[in-house]
DNA sequence: ATAATTCCTACTAAACCGGTAGGTATTCAG
DNA sequence: CTGAATACCTACCGGTTTAGTAGGAATTAT
C-alpha cells in the first residue's frame, strides 16, 4: 500500500506552498532547496499538478508556482489520486475508476466478500485523505512550530 | 495504494481453503482450477504462505495445502503484509517496519505533519485488515451463498 | 541582451511484476 | 517396485513502472 515518491514529493511541495508566506510564487529551484527534492524531478511533478489545476505557474525571471485555489480546497486525496491513481487496493473497489470483477476472477460466489473488504479499506483511506486539506495541514504545521518556538 | 496480484491471489486462495469442507488438503492444481490463478504462480505464493506458517503442506500423491491454524486466527492484514510489505503508505508511518524520517526528507518542521497523516492512513487500513480474519470472511461467504440459494 | 524561469521531450538504469520452465524429492496406490 | 501425483526449489524473462537525468525551446523581468 506504498505511496510512490511522486506522491510523497507532491504532498511535500504543496505543503511548502501552503505554508509559504506572501503572494509570491515559489520557483522549482526554491522548492527543491527547501524540501530536498531533486529539482528536475520536481519540475515534472509540478507540471502534472499544473495540468490538473492544482497549482498555477508563472514563467520568466520571477516566475514559479503557487496554489491555484485556497489551500483548504485542495485535499490530499485529490493529489494522491493524481500521482498514484485510485486509492482502492483493487480496481473492483474503486469509486473513481471502477472495474467490475470479471467472472473468472471471482468464480466462487456472487456476492464477493473480498470486494467488500477492499471497499472497506478504500473507504477508510478516503475518509482520511479526502477530509484532509493542505490548509488543514498548514495549520497543524504552524501550530507545531508555535509550540516548538515558544515551548508551550 | 494498490494490492499486488500476489496479495490478491493469496487472499483468494486462503479464502478457498477456509471455506473448503472436510479435513483434506487442497492441491495447487485444485486451488488453481477453483480460483483461476495460474498454477505455477500460485505454487510460489503457497510456498511463501507455508514458510510464514500460514498454511501447512503435505507432499506426495494426496498432498496439498491446508490452513496451519484456525481460519479465525489468520487475519487478512497478516497475509497482505506478507505479500506486499507494510500497510503504511510511508516507511516513517509503519509499525511493523518503521524507518525514521532522515533529516533531509522532513527538513521544515520537527513535528512532521505528513507523518501524522500517513500514520492515520496506516491505522485506518490496519483497523480493517487486522480485524478481519479468514474465518470471518468464510462466514460472510457462506451467508451470502445461503441468501443466494434460498433467495432470502 | 541576459539571466532566470517554466515548458517539453527524450532517455535510462534499476527495480518490480506477473508470470513460465524445468528439474528434484517425496509419497501413495497398485 | 514402479508410476503417477504432488510439493519443493531455482532460475529465467519480457514488460511496466519508478525515480530520476539531460538538454533544449519559449517566456519574462531587469
Amino acid at each position: 500500500m506504498k505511496l510512490s515518491t511522486r506522491g510523497d514529493y507532491a504532498t511535500r511541495a504543496l505543503l511548502e506552498l501552503a505554508t509559504a508566506e506572501g503572494p509570491l510564487a515559489l520557483s522549482v529551484h526554491q522548492l527543491s532547496a527547501r524540501t530536498g527534492i531533486p529539482a528536475k524531478y520536481l519540475e515534472q511533478i509540478m507540471m502534472r499538478l499544473r495540468s490538473a489545476r492544482v497549482v498555477r505557474s508563472h514563467r520568466g525571471v520571477h516566475g514559479g508556482y503557487e496554489l491555484a485555489r485556497d489551500a483548504s480546497a485542495i485535499t490530499v486525496g485529490e493529489v494522491v489520486r493524481l500521482m498514484d491513481g485510485p486509492l482502492a487496493p483493487s480496481p473492483c473497489a474503486s469509486q473513481s475508476a471502477h472495474v467490475p470483477c470479471p467472472a473468472y476472477r471471482c468464480p466462487t460466489e456472487v456476492g464477493c466478500v473480498l470486494r467488500g473488504l477492499w471497499t472497506d479499506v478504500r473507504d477508510a483511506i478516503a475518509d482520511v485523505l479526502d477530509k484532509t486539506s493542505f490548509g488543514e495541514l498548514a495549520d497543524r504545521q504552524r501550530n507545531a512550530h508555535r509550540r516548538e518556538v515558544y515551548a508551550i
